[in-house]
DNA sequence: TTACCTAATGCAATAATATTGCATTGATAA
DNA sequence: TTATCAATGCAATATTATTGCATTAGGTAA
């Protein structure tokens, strides 16, 4: 089974469990998060959606987005202002998206002791890093450095 | 002296020594950069500013704060399209920047070791990461924890 | 000084991103 | 059937950011 498959499957299994309705706009909206390899917008994403002739409202598609993202199915990348799809949902640990500033490519890897590392750090200074965070680091892929 | 003033004159050698010019707007947002502790919108700048009998156009204020997130003296925080002073410019080191998801409260910490994990983590993907990036962590900090 | 050059700024329109309140729909349960 | 509630549609609006072009200000050369 690919990839794809795998965190589809993933994603419907997360949302019957925590008892959510898999919706019409909600699979469509995974579906093309599946598709996209690069971050991408949420009027983007209504874009794309349209040329299926599958035209959501710009708020719903970004009501859409937040649900995925409560299930921690997809992360915001803020420093894009674009979202992508989680590559690795439901273990609850420090995600680290690394985006690369010359493609907007990004690569999410995964490393706990780094996230024990920051932990670490913040509750030094007295402050409580929040669960299942996602750290944007800026980087140059292997295609553009 | 204090370590606003500190801040300052920093910021102003860095920009003498970059061959920049300290031009009256450029100066009056840095003032109110020192001014506020918490990360502030680029239109908030503006309103503080008119306030000041300072009117400036919103374009000259992105293009002030530009400047200045060039010369390091001024961090974007992404996840809050909010922008703030670096509490330490000049140095080449990955920034810390753990933001309070509650009070929106901002500390920066400069953890030389922990931007060298992360350079190291990314080297391991191919990747290089970008010198000087700033690290957005969400927390609570201890007075909202 | 004057003329010129360039960086900085002003201005106003527009783009891009995001949220809101309220009406409507559709599914489910009583 | 009726009541309820979550999801969606709709359209206005808010928020953040950029752009092209005109104007200004400050420095330099003639």
């Amino acid at each position: 089974m690919d990839k794809e498959l795998l965190i589809k499957n993933k994603a419907i299994q997360i949302c019957i469990d925590s008892k959510e309705n898999l919706t019409p706009n909600r699979m469509v909206v995974l579906e093309q998060f599946l598709k996209s390899k690069k971050p991408i917008s949420a009027y983007d994403l209504g874009i794309k959606l349209k040329t299926k002739n599958k035209n959501l409202n710009i708020s719903s598609i970004y009501r859409v987005i937040d649900f995925w993202i409560k299930l921690k199915i997809v992360h915001k990348i803020s420093l894009l202002n674009k979202f992508i799809l989680c590559s690795n949902p439901e273990e609850i640990h420090t995600h680290i998206t690394n985006i690369c500033t010359k493609c907007s490519d990004v690569i999410e890897t995964c490393n706990e002791s780094m996230g024990l590392n920051l932990n670490k750090s913040s509750k030094d200074m007295g402050m409580l890093m929040s669960p299942n965070i996602n750290l944007e680091i800026p980087v140059l892929c292997t295609n553009c450095k």
